[in-house]
DNA sequence: CAAGAAGATTAGAACTATTCTAATCCTTGC
DNA sequence: GCAAGGATTAGAATAGTTCTAATCTTCTTG
């Protein structure tokens, strides 16, 4: 298990991003342990918790720069505020509408066929599927 | 073709609402001719145009009594924004990135197979599958 | 058809999520 | 250690949407 400990400031460094005491304090929350889901608020009081003053405004930027650098996706499942994905690779979503909570599940086992070709000049980006539930 | 004439007043008080000038309007740019997608602010733009007074809070208030009464569908792809589908079968959609256009495509053709049962306690309301392009 | 009651519309204020501004502070390379 | 450029921050600004409460319309009933 040798070189396996997440080091967070080389991290932010190969992604191109200074390793400022804020980025590294929100790192550590985003990526140390299993994957998250995050809004800016729920991620801005869960860094206030460990007594590292982290400002709103900084919240929002570092979250939008790790997207940019390919360390987060944004999820779009409801109006008026966006999720932050600590999972990049290939994978789903269920959204429990009542509480808002978003919960991954594997693409390897969902099988889309049938999809009809993009319109005409445009490429495809990305297959997005959300599976709403309720309680 | 007798009786195929769309009556919006009808439709509305079959809907439960009230068929008031300014959701007779509404109605009108929404549901005569093809399906359409609409944001507040275009649906906003389009019933000026009419040259019936129809101010914005009243079309989001008609868009949420529309979505409520089954006779629209919300449609969230991009931060910040809603948009209203007055096409309410099953389909799916195309969001092209740049323009932020969306364009529906049947799910007849489509299947997706493997999907995993809902967390313990909630039940299936919607599969939404968004197909992302870029231009 | 005339009221009257219930419901709808509206302007503008309020609210929420997010971004911007521009002053201060930190990190880095020398 | 010292710039210099990048980052952080408080607070203002913005955008989309909802709320408030006054006015107006529609519908029911006599
Ligand atoms: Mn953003
Ligand atoms: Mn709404
Ligand atoms: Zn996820
Ligand atoms: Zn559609």
């Amino acid at each position: 298990m040798a070189g396996n400990t997440p080091d967070f400031p080389d991290r932010l460094r190969a992604a191109g991003l200074r390793p400022t005491r804020q980025r590294v304090a929100l790192a550590r929350v985003l990526f140390e342990g299993g994957h998250r889901h995050v809004t800016a608020e729920s991620l801005h009081a869960e860094v206030k918790a460990t007594r590292m003053p982290v400002s709103l405004a900084t919240v929002y930027n570092s979250l939008n720069q790790f997207r940019d650098a390919g360390l987060l996706r944004e999820v779009v499942v409801a109006p008026g505020r966006s999720y932050f994905d600590t999972n990049t690779g290939h994978h789903h979503h269920f959204f429990v509408e009542n509480d808002g909570e978003l919960h991954d599940f594997p693409s390897e086992k969902v099988t889309i066929a049938g999809l009809p070709t993009p319109p005409k000049g445009t490429r495809l980006s990305r297959v997005d599927v959300i599976v709403r539930v309720r309680r």
